[in-house]
DNA sequence: TGACAATATGTCAAACTTGACATATTTTTA
DNA sequence: TAAAAATATGTCAAGTTTGACATATTGTCA
């Protein structure tokens, strides 16, 4: 795969497979990170649109600044289960967290 | 909330939080348990569909049988990552994921 | 039925994720 | 601008998830 490209994932922390193809990464693994992504976005974006900052945010989730800053940052440390959690307390429904996916 | 819906999930190994309405779970609790269930049973069927065996689907995740089967079940031990990476590796799109959690 | 295959359940050490904290960087506002 | 507010980054102990294994239960079919 590309070097470059590689690199930067590594160095944001995301452990990249061997068995990728030459474009990039491995149809699944770039298909996990978009995902990732997509819903890291669509947090920011309730976040955002609810007028809170990150602080008010962490509060409402039981968490910290920190944690929400990697979770809108898609920090690899972050996973799905927290970022989904996250939207449904914010109050997205399945419906928006589907069409983030999309 | 009702004391029995409650018990059955708790002794599925679910930890159920103390802020929930009276009908059942809070919003956000019950719309995650949907939501993993409704991959779960997304993971399974696309095993059948590929006429997998649990053995032969853990080989292609580099899982083992017994994981698997926790995960079709929507146990609490599994993640939605790892739901969510093991239906893209059986092929699955993110256009189906999205469908599976509406 | 009985035996064989498939799926389910319990347990555990190793790996990963968490909130919290400290501190750095960027953005906003007076 | 400079100070204040907001966001980002690094680290870590405590908590959670992992594949693997053993074993139990359920399903299939001769």
């Amino acid at each position: 795969m590309d070097k470059k490209k590689k690199k930067v994932l590594e160095s944001k922390g995301y452990r990249v497979g061997s068995a990728e193809n030459f474009l990039g990464l491995s149809k699944e693994e770039s298909e996990y990170i978009e995902l990732k992504l997509a819903l890291s976005q669509a947090l920011s974006e309730q976040r955002k649109q609810k007028k809170l900052t990150q602080i008010q945010l962490a509060k409402m989730l039981n968490s910290s600044q920190s944690r929400v800053a990697k979770m809108e940052k898609g920090d690899p440390t972050v996973s799905l289960d927290l970022l989904i959690k996250s939207l449904l307390a914010v109050g997205a429904t399945k419906k928006n967290i589907a069409e983030a996916i999309n």
